[in-house]
DNA sequence: TCTGGGGTCCTCTCTCAA
DNA sequence: TCTGTTGAGAGAGGACCC
């Protein structure tokens, strides 16, 4: 989807069409989430911090975001892929690559099937998407960027809606561009392939696989290579189940104070339950996240005998995790996840469990009929009140204020 | 310029057991 | 019995994606 939220912004409110509109956190540690064709030809992008942009665009009209109403639009989205073919595979809420090698006879070629995709979006969501035709989806997932509008000043330049790269002029469609445009080249990989003389994805193919495989590491060194060819027999995956669930925040100000930190992992720990819960999944591997005042990040972990999906079991390993890290330089970020999952009925509660298992089966009753704020933990009484977090809530920094 | 949140995957290191 | 090797698994960190 081309600027997703933006545009479904703009859709409830057409007086921002054609304005640089960003779409993120307000506060002074936000970034952008997304922003207008407008706003990116002032060189705003996404995950820029706000502060930043706001300076390279005083004018620009700065939202919160509503993720609630982005997830109501990418339920219509992919009901509308999955008109055309079952092989969806979602990558994002505004993503997804489609295998409709088997739809051709009900639809017309791909091209013809891009085309209608199009259309129905357009028609149903009232949104503008850009396609990518190709016979793998490393290509389909570049020449779908290729098809979108670009930022330009005055006026932004439409994209083609649709880009179809033909069976056998993948490495003339590949090759001259950037090697950060591949899957997996962050900026971390693109400074060291620059040592290499690689810029281009053509360099990159020249490259021995060998010297890949020793400035790289053996996985992203033989990807790489075989990417730079084009190979990727990676098929489109339908029903891919998560492996981790977890929460973090953000925090206005840095934390130092050890019992505003035990609560604040009370609060992320419900938070995570709740959704563990909603999934019918527990987890044995619990894992906070710290990250100081400076942005030195760590993690710290532990595994436990039984799955854990409780709240106050949750909190109980994570504050044990927290009692052992130096919280002085002043807390930044706090996260609480919660990995190796497995499904709900495939644990027995043990005897210490099964009072937590009661007591959460309830909160989530009450929260059912009454809302996520109407029953929380008793520690969360203190200042601040039952600030219980739901995903999407803060999701792009604290706000300002 | 000052860096979100929710994830996945890879690599390195350490420990433990065979 | 001691020492070295190997492999698995856990923990930690880093890079990357949207």
């Amino acid at each position: 989807m081309d600027a997703f939220y933006v545009a479904v912004e703009a859709k409830h409110d057409p007086t921002l069409a054609g304005r640089p509109v960003i779409v993120g956190g307000s506060g002074n540690r936000g970034v952008v989430a997304s922003c207008s064709y407008e706003a990116r030809a002032y060189g705003i992008h996404s995950a820029m911090p706000s502060m930043r942009a706001r300076r390279l665009c005083p004018s620009a009209v700065f939202l919160p975001g509503r993720y609630d109403l982005y997830q109501t639009y990418s339920g219509q989205l992919h009901e509308v892929l999955h008109s055309f073919t079952p092989l969806v595979e979602a990558i994002s809420l505004d993503e997804a690559f489609l295998d409709v090698a088997g739809a051709r006879r009900l639809f017309g070629s791909a091209t013809e099937i891009a085309w209608a995709i199009r259309r129905r979006i357009a028609d149903d969501l009232g949104l503008a998407a850009s396609v990518g035709v190709a016979s793998s989806k490393l290509v389909a997932k570049l020449a779908s960027k290729a098809a979108k509008p670009r930022a330009s000043l005055p006026a932004t330049v439409p994209g083609l809606g649709v880009k179809v790269v033909e069976a056998g002029s993948e490495l003339a469609f590949l090759h001259p561009l950037a090697v950060g445009a591949l899957w997996g080249v962050g900026p971390a990989t693109a400074r060291r392939l620059e040592r290499l003389g690689v810029a281009t994805v053509g360099d990159l193919a020249a490259v021995p696989v060998e010297s890949l495989v020793a400035a790289l590491g053996p996985a992203l060194g033989r990807h790489l290579h075989a990417l730079a060819w084009a190979r990727d027999g990676r098929p489109v995956e339908t029903g891919r189940v998560a492996k981790s669930v977890g929460h973090e925040e953000t925090y206005r100000v840095n934390l130092h104070d050890q019992e505003a930190l035990r609560r604040e992992v009370v609060r992320l720990s419900d938070a995570v339950a709740a959704r563990l819960r909603e999934a019918g999944k527990a987890g044995r591997t619990v894992v906070l996240k710290v990250r100081f005042g400076d942005f030195r990040t760590i993690t710290r972990s532990r595994r436990v005998p039984d799955a854990l999906d409780g709240g106050p079991a949750l909190a109980r390993v994570a504050q044990e995790l927290l009692g052992a890290v130096d919280s002085s330089p002043g807390v930044r970020l706090l996260g609480v996840s919660v990995s190796g999952l497995e499904p709900r009925s495939a644990f027995q509660p043990t005897l210490q469990s099964a009072g937590d298992e009661a007591v959460a089966q309830a909160v989530e009753d009450i929260r059912r009929r009454f809302g996520s704020v109407a029953v929380g933990p008793a520690s969360l009484l203190a200042p601040g009140g039952l600030a219980l977090r739901r995903r999407g809530d803060q999701q792009w920094g604290p706000d300002a204020q």
